[in-house]
DNA sequence: GGATATTAGTTGATTTTGTAACTAACAAGC
DNA sequence: GCTTGTTAGTTACAAAATCAACTAATATCC
């Protein structure tokens, strides 16, 4: 049985996790909007398809937990910027394969720069093991 | 200097605490929405003014992060529930003290103990030490 | 094979958030 | 004292997220 400690809101989880949350992602906003004027939902989608390769809209609602109706329309604006194309399966013509384009491929590329080197730096205020420690917390409490 | 790691889409930070944050945001909603129907914000304000007693929405702002419009909206919405009541202050008139209800502290006092519940098993996953490093690296990262 | 249920994805209505402009009170400079 | 600037907080409007209803294709069950 652990202690039971006495309350503290600035280290209660879910408070403490949407602070850095959103001071991390509107940092890292500055950077992808100034450059091509994308929205959240969008860059995900794209490093989604840029890291793991083609899929369908389905596949990255799976894996980002991203609502259906979210990447929808993140894929629509994507595509209206030629970043991505959609290529029907002709198994099940209900889904359809999401493609970067040239153009898609090569803003991922760029904008993954940019990402690591916010990540690195954001990491610089922790030690190497704080760095881990922190990142395995995490993925143990999005459940990934 | 660090070693210049390959990218790694789920381990990017400001993926990364998005994740963790919705997850545990999404969760702990059920339970105060349930019990309250109040909104993020309003837990938040309410939480605020229970923890540190009473404050203007300036100082809300201030402590919380959050912007204005939505600690504003906040108020007005803790106000027409009787959660709290607001007092001018007479050195300055503009601003005014915020100050929780009976029926406001024991809302407070009754959601705490859900958080604090909700909070230890979060955590249960967690060794001792990865929580404790888990929050103080989520505070540098914060910037609190 | 045909009724029923599921699934992929889109669209529209509602709610919530973010942005900007606003009111009211105070402060500073002159 | 009066112009100019700043601060607390609200309100109006635009952008985005959420939720429900929808279309179209497929799968299941009899």
């Amino acid at each position: 049985m652990t202690e039971k400690s006495t309350f503290d809101l600035m280290l209660f989880l879910p408070y403490l996790l949407n602070q850095a949350a959103e001071e991390s992602s509107i940092a890292f906003q500055r950077l992808y909007k100034d450059r091509y004027g994308m929205l959240r939902t969008e860059w995900r989608v794209l490093f989604h398809l840029g890291y793991y390769g083609d899929k369908t809209a389905r596949e990255i609602c799976d894996m980002s937990k991203m609502h259906k109706t979210k990447v929808s329309r993140a894929v629509a604006a994507l595509e209206k910027r030629r970043f991505l194309v959609r290529e029907r399966v002709e198994t099940d013509r209900r889904s359809e394969i999401l493609r970067l384009t040239k153009v898609g491929n090569s803003a991922y590329l760029d904008l993954r720069e940019v990402a690591q080197d916010y990540d690195n730096n954001l990491s610089a205020n922790l030690s190497e093991e704080e760095s881990q420690v922190l990142r395995s917390a995490l993925l143990k409490i999005a459940k990934l």
